[in-house]
DNA sequence: TATTTATTGTAACAATAGTTACAATAACTA
DNA sequence: TAGTTATTGTAACTATTGTTACAATAAATA
């Protein structure tokens, strides 16, 4: 675990830190569709991404979904830090997208290490900044966006954080992620493809114009 | 201003940090529609509100606003704290909505003051998990909600903050606020009205609902 | 007061998104 | 292989939102 850790997060933390992390820390392999969190929990500890990404997803009074953003590499979950720091119920779920490795850390040293170790507090309150910027990012795409932009900047996303310019993906599951019926995403992504954006086939979507 | 501090503050810090504040703060009285933080502004003081309510607001790409939320007294702004201890640009506009009283504090003192003060660490963190929350329930709106629902929402909220149940607004700012056409707006509030939630004047919005 | 400007009401139409229904086909399973 | 299920395509319709155009009226101002 040390090496991954140092590998993603040595340029940011002191030794000292590393090496607490690395002895408090619980090194998780994940695969992809595993629920990491869900709307209500209490989080007990926090995710420290290595490898992988997770899906952000925001839930309707129906229990229909909304993706906000996606979380990679050398990020953390900022609705986690929230919540562990205010000892508050998730308003987030949190679903791995790809294989994924994380450490989580045990709320109770979050907070100590945030008068311990200087680049601690700093990673904390740059991960809120980031994670406030991606939300705002997500506000302009709902808001300002029509529904056949915001689908093809999610599949350029998704293939982003896949590293694979093919996404396996049902209509349906985007449907479901973009808060829309799966009817209106067929006949968008039928239109991308007559413009030459995508190339469909059952259960994936080849982007050509990444 | 030191009574003022007390009274919004007191019970949050301890009284070595409400006398700091005191000494470097800058007390400041706003009249409404004064535009507090611009777009791109780089942040050199943070607002803490002591009384009144800021509007805070997003831009798209043609220059056109959305509303975000209201930010009531004690609270602060966090993409403010996000800006100042990241030193990076403003992604909001930041508009006094109505008379408001704030200190201002200097970036180079909230910075000193988290490894100082634990409770000035605890606040700032908590003004984060606030406008997360906010921020989320933003979304929730844009996303979730109908023009008509989001209307009427907006107009509740803004009577909230003005602390009268009859709003000072034309058709149109309400639709610059929220992003769509003054056409659309004077539909559903002809609607509103039919349906005995508001009485419509010229100028003015009586919300009987509330 | 006469004129100008700002605000509101409304019709008519266009564009986008959501819904229902059903057929076609690919993939899985007994 | 036959039957079942999951996925995709498509038509037809409805609902919502956005646009253009113009009239009516209130308020401000010359």
């Amino acid at each position: 675990m040390l090496k991954a850790l140092t590998e993603q997060y040595g340029y940011l933390f002191e030794d000292d830190l590393l090496q607490e992390i690395n002895e408090v820390g619980i090194y998780k392999e994940i695969d992809p569709g595993t629920k990491l969190i869900e709307i209500g929990d209490y989080i007990k500890s926090m995710p420290l991404l290595i490898e992988g990404a997770i899906k952000i997803l925001r839930e309707d009074e129906k229990g229909d979904e909304l993706i906000l953003y996606f979380i990679e590499q050398g990020d953390t979950c900022a609705m986690t830090l929230s919540c562990c720091l205010g000892s508050s119920k998730s308003e987030i779920r949190a679903i791995a997208e790809t294989d994924t490795k994380l450490i989580m850390i045990p709320v109770e040293k979050m907070e100590s290490w945030l008068s311990k170790y200087k680049t601690w507090q700093k990673f904390i309150l740059q991960s809120y900044h980031d994670r406030m910027t991606e939300l705002l990012e997500a506000v302009d795409t709902i808001a300002f966006l029509k529904m056949d932009e915001r689908l093809f900047k999610y599949l350029k996303d998704k293939a982003m954080v896949n590293h694979n310019e093919v996404i396996i993906v049902t209509h349906q599951d985007i449907a479901n992620d973009l808060h829309t019926s799966r009817v209106v995403i067929s006949r968008l992504l039928k239109k991308l493809e007559i413009n030459g954006k995508i190339k469909l086939s059952r259960n994936n979507i080849k982007i050509l114009d990444l």
